[in-house]
DNA sequence: GAAAATTAGATATGAAACATAACTATGCTT
DNA sequence: AAGCATAGTTATGTTTCATATCTAATTTTC
């Protein structure tokens, strides 16, 4: 059995705005409760003067000492040019430096500063914190189950490339 | 008891970039499951020459014909200006009116034509494709709880306003 | 071992998504 | 009627992300 076409089409005052044909979908249920997150998490990260993209390029970095700028685009699911101006204000902020590699001249160790493993430990904390705000309503066994499925979702990407 | 402050400094080769860190949060496991979706979201609008936003605009006017742009805006998260583009876009192509609100000169009812609620119906089936086909992997159960998760937190948004 | 192809990073440039301020036209309040 | 508020628009700027092209260095190939 179908249902019909569209709504009737006849233009009366709209009151309550009605989504829920996009209700339907599990991406923009993750959309509007990401944007709540990003909207937090942007002002959690306001007063270390970082954004997402460069919070996550120092965690990356303090992680993994020595890894290359390919290879944290690669991580971070970026293109290389939009990788160096992240870097450079990491870099102008002194929170990580560029260290040649001896064994390939043309690529950089990018390495955390002190200052910058130190911004580290707040920021990650501060995160941890907002997270912990943010999650205050959902049980424990549910966000095990949100991550797992997010894992899931997330790997389906990679069976594409055939 | 607490674990050592930061990993230690050597620079040695990176061979597989670590994420653990930000793996402690559901807003980054969000954020690349999402990329995920919206990756094969646009590739499945593509055909129809509609991008998120576009498709988004389209349906809530569907589904609430005579609707305000200011209260599309609201709907969408969006900013007045930023509508306006959107809407521009799908006139000129034909697939929205604006008819002018007789009771209020300075409003436009927002109406699908025909071609659009056409556009509607399509790519609205090809978006359900394109979830089903992502979440193949994803029990049931799975979904249900996902959703529900995903409302809790939209709705922590309307807390902080206090 | 030199030429050609590849790779790491940088620069230039543009598109798309988002925000703010200020404007026009209309409507509402008093 | 005067002043204020609202709907939509215009102008403008920022951030995120993509592509093409460049340089320097490395690797491949003959």
């Amino acid at each position: 059995m179908k249902k019909a076409i569209s709504p009737s089409q006849e233009t009366v005052e709209v009151t309550n705005v009605s989504d829920a044909t996009l209700r339907n979908f599990v991406g923009y249920h993750m959309k509007r409760a990401f944007n709540v997150i990003q909207d937090d998490l942007a002002k959690t990260l306001k007063p270390f003067e970082l954004r997402m993209l460069t919070y996550t390029a120092l965690v990356l970095i303090v992680d993994n000492p020595g890894m290359r700028q390919s290879q944290l685009a690669d991580a971070m699911n970026i293109e290389r040019p939009n990788l160096v101006v992240l870097i450079d204000e990491l870099e102008r902020r002194e929170l990580i430096v560029r260290d040649r590699v001896p064994t390939d001249r043309r690529a950089y160790a990018l390495k955390a500063t002190l200052a910058g493993r130190q911004l580290y430990e707040k920021s990650v904390q501060a995160v941890t914190s907002h997270e912990e705000r943010l999650l205050r309503e959902v049980e424990e066994d549910t966000i095990a189950t949100v991550i797992a499925a997010m894992k899931t979702i997330e790997k389906t990407k990679q069976k594409e490339r055939s």
